[in-house]
DNA sequence: TCTGGGGTCCTAGGACCC
DNA sequence: TCTGGGGTCCTAGGACCC
């Protein structure tokens, strides 16, 4: 690709995409000045490199390796565990950095935000290449991370740019070179393009992402459905997806589940883990006040197929205590003895906010309202003293466990990490159960 | 690419109601 | 007693994202 100019005249919209380079591995630098040039990896506690500084990366590390790998091929590499809470404070402050640039600021994933640039040129007397150049370089001498970033005419066009050229590049798609950039691009590398759809592409004799783009519209709507539409359009520079502020507010639904190493068979231990999800997911749900009308409850096998149970509850809750009972009689359905699980899981689903949440003649609404005040208690203790101050005793053997092993094991993540790999669930036909709680 | 822990949206089909 | 056609809600399942 030939030098950009940052001089680009006619942006119907100017979105910006930016993409923190090797962002967890960045932050373990920034707040520890040691570590600066040095081959950092974090996901320790998993046993698999979650994210390698480019020091690491030269030396052949990459995401998902495992560690003894990494100790083969890098004997000198420092590895960490994954500190989230750290990393979700250096995301907060980025997405504030961008905010004083302009307004309209998503915030898309732990590391990655859109910014819609238009018609900011005049307040910023200079051009889009400019915004984007000097909201770099905030970044980096305030947070002391690098960003790569792309500016375009779409979203999907703006990812596309900030791919383009990492650690810390800047490229400029303005709507005559589009065409440059899709030429040789596979469409599997298109945001919203998956291995399934890349490979009826395929079949379709269709490999680059330009070749996709100068399909007409009769072809897109004889085989498309409407992501893959909008996707279209967005590649040929026309904007569908709006850069949205709203920020997660609400959920449809809420999963919880963890892989425990080394898979285990113990009944106690399995179910333990079973509990302790249900309570962080109900934790979540009433931190947003919503109240599930259904609950899943899922056990991985090591050959990663999950066997589970839905159940659809009488009537919307997210206190673990009215829904422990159902829990244990679906576990006790799906549970086989002498099976090897690696992992399990609960996913609360059909939320409702919490006031609508309806009590039938038959509710003891003096113990649904005790409930409620029991709980709020161990809300605010959780917030005061962290997570897991107050447990169920059903989820008890987890805490037993990570004593044995000698870690810290129990460290409840949060929410994202930036994994690209495949991931196939396998949902086996979900039984249905229907349970009075 | 043998494997995190989360999420979203879309579509089709059936139930139910007028 | 015979008959449209529509609308809405819900669910299952697929595909995709970081």
């Amino acid at each position: 690709m030939q030098s950009q100019p940052l001089t680009i005249h006619s942006w119907p919209r100017a979105i910006l995409h930016l993409d923190a380079d090797a962002f967890f591995a960045s932050c373990e630098q920034a707040i520890n000045p040691k570590l600066k040039g040095k081959p950092v990896i974090t996901g320790k506690e998993r046993g698999i490199v979650a994210a390698a500084s480019y020091e690491a990366k030269a030396r052949g590390i990459e995401r998902g390796m495992r560690l003894f790998e990494v100790k083969k091929l890098c004997p000198e590499a420092i590895m960490l565990p994954s500190d989230y809470e750290t990393y979700s404070l250096f995301s907060l402050r980025m997405f504030e950095i961008l905010r004083r640039f302009s307004p309209i600021v998503e915030e898309y994933s732990i590391d990655e935000a859109f910014v819609d640039l238009t018609g900011l040129r005049r307040s910023f007397h200079g051009p889009y290449g400019l915004i984007a150049q000097k909201i770099q370089e905030t970044i980096e001498t305030e947070l002391g991370l690098s960003v790569s970033a792309g500016l375009s005419l779409t979203k999907v066009l703006a990812k596309i740019g900030s791919k383009h050229r990492k650690p810390h590049g800047l490229t400029l798609i303005p709507g005559r070179d589009i065409h440059l950039h899709l030429k040789s691009l596979p469409v599997e590398k298109v945001w919203g393009i998956g291995p399934n759809t890349a490979a009826f592409l395929n079949k379709l004799g269709i490999r680059t992402a330009l070749e996709f783009a100068r399909k007409d519209e009769n072809f897109i709507k004889k085989y498309f459905s409407k992501p893959f539409r909008e996707t279209w359009d967005e590649l040929n520079g026309r904007s569908v997806y709006p850069v949205t502020t709203e920020s997660k507010s609400d959920y449809q639904s809420i999963c919880k589940s963890k892989t425990f190493t080394p898979p285990s068979a113990d009944k106690t231990f399995v179910y333990a883990q079973l509990s302790k999800n249900l309570e962080n997911a109900c934790i979540k749900a009433r931190r947003y006040h919503l109240a599930a009308k259904r609950l899943t409850l899922f056990l991985r096998k090591q050959d990663f197929r999950d066997e589970g149970l839905e159940i659809r509850l009488s009537s919307p809750t997210a206190y673990p205590s009215q829904l422990f009972d159902a829990l244990r009689r679906g576990f006790e359905r799906v549970w086989r003895p002498g099976t090897l699980y690696r992992a399990s899981g609960v996913i609360m689903a059909g939320l409702v906010p919490e006031r609508n949440v309806q009590y039938t003649l038959f509710d003891n609404v003096a113990r649904i309202e005790r409930t409620a005040r029991v709980y709020g208690a161990v809300d605010s203790l959780s917030r005061k003293y962290g997570k897991h101050t107050v447990m169920h005793a059903s989820s008890l053997p987890t805490k037993i466990q990570a004593q044995h092993e000698g870690e810290r094991g129990d460290t409840p993540h949060r929410k994202t990490n930036l994994f690209k790999g495949e991931n196939r669930r396998q949902r086996l036909g979900v039984p249905m159960m229907d349970i009075e709680v």
